[in-house]
RNA sequence: GGAAAGUUGGGUGAGUGGCUGAAACCAACAGUUUGCUAAACUGUCGUACGGGAUUAACUGUACCGGGGGUUCGAAUCCCCCACUUUCCGCCA
């Protein structure tokens, strides 16, 4: 959620900057300027009379003690119409507050200043790619295929156990879910990430602190009896634990990690690139959170990218970085950028890791401040993320591009967890 | 699923209608004292939204789980809801 002030202060850059997400901003934007000016005007008035009012009250208190019970009793009346315009005042600023909360909450974050304006994907900017791109040979097999070769995964008995998207893994290939989730989780604690096993669902206050609500409401998993979600993400229960704070400024930044089963509707996504691994209902993810001073932000984010980065290095996964257009960037995010890793036979660049910046957009709607030893003021921190990494799509390229006569190659970094160099 | 108790500031915890934005203690912060440490003492010590010139002093209002009600006046009385804890039942 944006800063009102900002808005106030800066309506035609939130205009512009929000076009390049291309999201058209004017006609929210001044009804948030006109509601909250009205807000305040309201505010004004019934604190005013509600002053006045207190001190009646204070006053007749005063004359009941004394005993001076007509002087009391004229004072009291004239409270009376007080009281209803008091009423009347807070009422109309309750409706002006809802829809003002409304507006602000579905206005998507302000991109970074650096971002480009695009439609879609096909916008997005190349900051890296490896050149050790593989070449796919003839006989060269999908990973769906390796997976029910070396039987590693049975879609099938997911299908008929729960329904499409919801894969059974086997053996080695369960195996493999292990192994990733170890090695992501020490690599991150390493790198200064304190691990955490957060809860796989979380209440409604949690959906709108990170922003997923009512954004993507319906794109969530509901349990309606209990009124919760199944989280899409561990962002939102690992960033929420941090709603409503304000934490000491030397804590920062505060960083995160932690493994977590991720579940999504994908509720309009079906018919492309949904076969095998590739997209999901439920799948496995590691996930960093930081929380940062907001001038170090982008120096926090910088880092992430470079830690993930090396996770696929280790990995030995041909990959590229990908900076998000505006057109692609979600809905939360200030500055993200996406990892992809390549994957021979199926030809294709794969999203494993996507690690963004949301800047105050989360932590305002979090209320998470920070306050420096002897200060007075709070200040919003932000908040940043990133998958390190995500598992299916690291499956599938690990499956296709490893693929050899023999079997499966597995990285040196994967071996010890697996007990073996080759899935047979 | 049944029953009971509870939810107050960073923590413990007092407070059953006006003098309570909230005692006391602890923690924290600043200072005095001190050869150093410790102790002692003094002071400060919630948040949000407004006003104050958008950075001050100062000042208004709100907030004692959430929402509504009674009242001139509510942390305190009433209603609804959420959550937590404990006991019983069931169960990994």
């Amino acid at each position: 959620m944006l800063n009102l002030k900002f808005i106030q202060e800066n309506k035609e850059t939130v205009i512009e900057r929000l076009a390049v997400k291309n999201f058209d901003a004017r006609e929210p934007v001044e009804k948030i300027i006109e509601l909250d000016n009205l807000r305040k005007a309201l505010q004004q008035e019934a604190e005013a009379k509600q002053a006045e009012m207190n001190a009646t009250a204070k006053e007749i208190g005063k004359l009941m003690q004394t005993g001076q019970k007509e002087e009391a009793e004229k004072a009291r009346k004239e409270t009376a119409q007080l009281k209803n315009d008091i009423a009347e005042l807070n009422n109309r600023r309750n409706e002006v507050g809802t829809q003002l909360n409304d507006l602000l909450l579905r206005l998507p974050n302000l991109p970074h200043i650096s971002v480009a304006k695009g439609k879609s994907d096909a916008d997005n900017e190349i900051v890296k790619i490896v050149d050790n791109i593989p070449q796919k040979h003839a006989d060269d097999l999908p990973h769906w295929e390796l997976a029910k070769k070396y039987d590693l995964i049975d879609f099938e008995t997911g299908v008929k156990i729960t329904g499409a998207g919801f894969p059974l893994y086997k053996g080695l290939g369960a195996r493999l879910q292990r192994a990733l989730i170890t090695f992501f989780l020490d690599e991150n604690t390493r790198a200064g990430y304190q691990e955490v096993q957060p809860p796989l669902m979380v209440n409604a206050d949690s959906g709108y602190g990170t922003g997923q609500l009512p954004d993507k409401d319906g794109q969530m998993y509901y349990v309606g009896e209990d009124h919760l979600y199944l989280i899409p993400t561990a962002e939102v229960p690992v960033t929420n634990i941090y709603r409503d704070m304000i934490v000491e400024g030397e804590r920062l930044p505060i960083k995160n990690t932690a493994y977590s089963a991720c579940f999504r509707r994908e509720a309009g996504s079906y018919g492309k690139d949904v076969r095998g691994l590739n997209r999901l209902h439920q799948f496995d993810k590691v996930e960093i959170v930081q929380i940062t001073r907001p001038e170090v932000s982008y120096e926090a984010l910088d880092g992430m990218v470079k830690h993930v980065e090396s996770l696929l290095v280790k990995l030995e996964l041909p990959y590229r970085i990908v900076r998000l257009c505006g057109g692609d960037i979600s809905f939360t995010s200030a500055l993200t950028y996406d990892f992809e890793v390549y994957s021979k036979a199926q030809e294709k660049w794969l999203e494993v890791s996507s690690v963004s910046n949301f800047e105050e957009f989360q932590a305002n709607r979090l209320k998470l401040r920070f306050k420096d030893k002897g200060d007075k003021k709070t200040t919003v921190c932000h908040t940043l993320n990133g998958s390190a990494l995500a598992l299916p799509r690291i499956v599938a390229a690990l499956l296709e591009n490893n693929q050899c006569p023999e079997g499966i190659r597995l990285p040196k970094v994967l071996q010890a967890f697996m007990g073996t160099d080759m899935i047979k």
